[in-house]
DNA sequence: CATTGCCGATTACGGACGTAAACTGTTTAC
DNA sequence: GTAAACAGTTTACGTCCGTAATCGGCAATG
């Protein structure tokens, strides 16, 4: 699922708040994004014409709940990143990230644990060659 | 500099072997992306007009040559794709990539490297709120 | 010198996107 | 019950993008 700029915003607002009025998106990204209500009804509409929300109805209106997971769409759009962006090579890519961004104790810790914890799963099969 | 897919394609080309005639561009990337020459000429001329491709005429043809820094370029896409996918906070998309990534030995041993010193300099500023 | 061929410029066109108005049907309040 | 309010659908429109054909100038070649 191949998410545009705007539907990601749609799109992170429910999945954490699902399943979700239209009422409710439009009163939450017509504040944040100062969208009109005409255009968050067109971004729902757009999504669930895509397959990426469902629509269930609920006596006269309708709730809407997403239909693809996020972590596939994150992880969509992260290959489509580093490939466009580091043609595919997702190291140097990770090490800009990591350079160029604050990153808060915690948050350091977290990601030298993961990293350790992927250097032993390695140890054992020492791959070393670069192509 | 905002650069589309295929921008980032021709660009990453330029950046890597400058200057460049556009036979050289229509070439490679004919060949790879099974482009017409008119296409990459469209691009070309495209990125002329926007700023991130000079010419300098030698003789009758033109040679190109990058007009903006990549890591610029390489900067703003990150941040824009943080902005999208994890609605600017980095440290999950960082996780996520983390995560998700083959990665060399040699590979984590540079994050691993990156981090602890990244880990030492905030040491000082006790930045733990998570607000 | 006229033709051919290369190269950059101009024009084209359909689809996606951001943005939003207008239309339609239903519910609710006066 | 009629009008206002609300929600979903249709239509609209300018821009960007991918893709490409065509045009126009200059240079080499016969």
């Amino acid at each position: 699922m191949q998410l545009s700029d705007a539907e990601w915003i749609v799109m992170n607002l429910i999945w954490d708040s699902q399943p979700t009025e239209a009422s409710d998106v439009i009163a939450a990204l017509g504040a944040e994004n100062s969208w009109s209500d005409a255009t968050v009804k067109t971004m729902l509409h757009r999504l669930v014409k895509k397959g990426a929300l469902t629509t269930e109805q609920i006596g006269k209106k309708y709730r809407y709940t997403t239909a693809v997971r996020r972590t596939a769409c994150v992880r969509k759009a992260s290959r489509s990143f580093v490939d466009r962006v580091f043609g595919g090579d997702a190291a140097p890519a990770l090490l800009h990230l990591v350079k160029t961004t604050k990153l808060s104790q915690d948050d350091l810790a977290q990601l030298r644990e993961l990293l350790e914890t992927k250097s032993n799963l390695k140890d054992t099969q020492k791959k070393g060659s670069k192509e």
